[in-house]
RNA sequence: UCCUGAGUAGCUCAAUGGCAGAGCAUUCGGCUGUUAACCGAAGGGUUGUAGGUUCGAGUCCUACCUCAGGAGCCA
């Protein structure tokens, strides 16, 4: 390859497809693919792809050489090259701009015996899954990672630009974190080690440390989980907060989530198309509702005409105060709301507390809507919370959910011990939770003996309860997954096309 | 772990128990504005594996393998 170098310095400097709209007129040096060719007797219609976007090229047999025809002809889909032309816009090209192609070297040519496999038709899940390391060169599976890469960055973002300190919790450990899930096992020097299925704990610690803070990283569940929703290997991000209680973790997820989806919607409105996303959905979340910002209430009614759905069916977006919504400071508590940063314009999302999901999710059954009943008392099920977040235009909060069905670091409600002061963030259109978070328990007895009733080892969380002997303090924090997250966003309708090699039951390759 | 479904050409799919087929891809030929281009021709098969029923099995039966998405569990 070393023979290559020199064509790497170019002039006309490279540009990149994206910016070529600022290049009319212009001749240019791209370096790239061939994504396909069409041809017309002596017209050749070469389409490159660099990474940023595609071009059409064309190449009349009469405005080039005869060497440099035939060196177009002769590409392969997938082939690599560096193309010098012009620029001009033409409404006939796919993306309205076209380069009149006046040399192209290639640097690896695809042997026609041996043809890139990902063709422009159909495939099915198991083909692409086996060629994920190629599929991820097609526009569509280029975009999401586009937009992973931005959720990823704008939820940095948030916390870094809102005093939060990252700090990163250790992926091997000595033991579960909640005693519920199925985690990996590993050898550790002779002793069992686990991959970490969460950082809360330890986040917990460094919370009491510095603050504000948050992880970010993979996280690992063995569970034998074979959905639409579940990869083994995710990442997720997660704050953790000293003296904010459940509604500050609340208003925490509200202005994130906000965040991250302006983000998206400022810088991928190209590729957001690309993968056909319903853009007006997006701009609901984010939209102000009427109640907070009377000026913008024409936006959300717009949005939500848009897509009117059953007229008799309750639409408690509408109004915040339809639903009872946490009061600040919870009795008991030492803790507040500090300031996280969130405007007046920070859009509310639709809260319900366990009892007032399990009303409604009985009504819907008894009227036909749900195959199952939900149980009171039962944590909420996959076709429950498709049905419930199905209800709202917005992510939807489901708070404090009976204690027992939860994990053993919740703090319980004292307004009614039986409940956990804990929210699921469910994500609008079915896609079901994106966040899970809550208060921690903050007494030392408490959490002993929490501890104890889970059958959990005592000694594994000694420096777990450290945290309570020294200066414990009221605190929440919550876990989004990324994954679950892009495909929510982008509208995906599977979490194995948001990471660009995913990890599944069955799958481990590439 | 349970339930359901699918395995036929490189890919996507057809084929009443009776000759193994089409489109795309590949190769060759044609076409100066193509839009997953189009037109003509050629090559390409141990029908997931192992048994069984039958004159005859891609098709029916049994077991197994692989994959898919739903439950449970979770983000």
């Amino acid at each position: 390859m070393s023979e290559l170098e020199p064509k790497l310095v170019t002039n006309p400097p490279v540009a990149t497809i994206a910016s070529l709209a600022a290049h009319v007129g212009d001749t240019v040096t791209l370096r790239g693919w061939l994504y396909n060719m069409r041809q017309s007797g002596k017209l050749l219609f070469p389409i490159f792809r660099d990474g940023t976007g595609t071009i059409q090229g064309i190449v009349p047999k009469a405005a080039v050489s005869p060497e440099v025809f035939e060196r177009v002809k002769s590409l392969t889909q997938e082939s690599s090259v560096i193309v010098t032309g012009s620029v001009r816009a033409d409404a006939r090209a796919p993306s309205g701009f076209e380069l009149d192609v006046a040399n192209l070297e290639i640097v690896h040519l695809v042997p026609a015996s041996d043809p890139f496999p990902i063709s422009h038709k159909e495939h099915g899940t198991d083909f692409l899954m086996e060629h994920r390391h190629l599929w991820i060169r097609t526009p569509r599976q280029s975009a999401i990672l586009r937009i992973r890469a931005t959720i990823m960055r704008a939820a940095q973002e948030y916390f870094d630009t809102n005093g939060f300190v990252r700090t990163d919790p250790p992926i091997l450990t000595p033991a579960a974190c909640e005693g519920t899930s199925t985690l990996f096992e590993l050898d550790y020097f002779g002793d069992p080690a686990f991959l970490t299925q969460s950082g809360q704990l330890y986040i917990e610690a460094t919370a009491l440390a510095l603050g504000k803070v948050y992880s970010f990283g993979p996280t690992f569940r063995a569970e034998k989980s074979k959905t639409r929703r579940h990869l083994t290997e995710f990442w997720m991000i997660e704050p953790e907060v000293a003296f904010m209680d459940l509604e500050g973790d609340m208003q925490l997820a509200e202005a994130f989530l906000t965040h991250i989806v302006t983000r998206v919607l400022e810088l991928h409105r190209a590729d957001l198309t690309v993968i056909g996303r319903d853009i007006a959905k997006l701009e609901a979340v984010i939209a102000p509702i009427p109640s907070e910002s009377e000026n913008e209430a024409v936006i959300l009614s717009e949005a939500r005409s848009a897509e009117s759905k059953d007229p008799e069916e309750a639409r408690p977006v509408t109004t915040a105060g339809t639903f009872s919504t946490t009061e600040p400071g919870a009795p008991g508590s030492a803790a507040s709301s500090p300031n996280l940063g969130w405007s007046a314009t920070t859009p509310r999302f639709p809260r319900l507390s366990y009892d007032e999901a399990h009303a409604m999710l009985d009504a819907a059954f008894k009227a036909g809507k749900l195959e199952a009943p939900h149980i009171y008392g039962d944590d909420l099920g996959s076709p429950d919370e498709t049905y419930i977040s199905s209800q709202f235009d917005k992510p939807v909060m489901v708070h404090r959910y009976p204690a027992a069905s939860k994990a053993f670091y919740m703090q319980p409600d004292p307004a009614d011990p039986t409940k956990a002061l804990c929210v699921d963030v469910l994500a609008p259109e079915g896609y079901g939770e994106i966040i899970g978070g809550s208060q921690r328990v903050d007494s030392y007895d408490l959490l002993r003996a929490r501890i104890l009733e889970h059958n959990l080892p005592l000694a594994a969380f000694e420096w777990y309860l450290d945290l309570r002997r020294y200066g414990s303090v009221p605190h929440s924090g919550f876990g989004m997954g990324i994954e679950r997250a892009v495909a929510w966003i982008c509208g995906l309708d599977h979490v194995r096309e948001t990471i660009p090699f995913p990890r599944t039951l069955n799958r481990i390759y590439p």
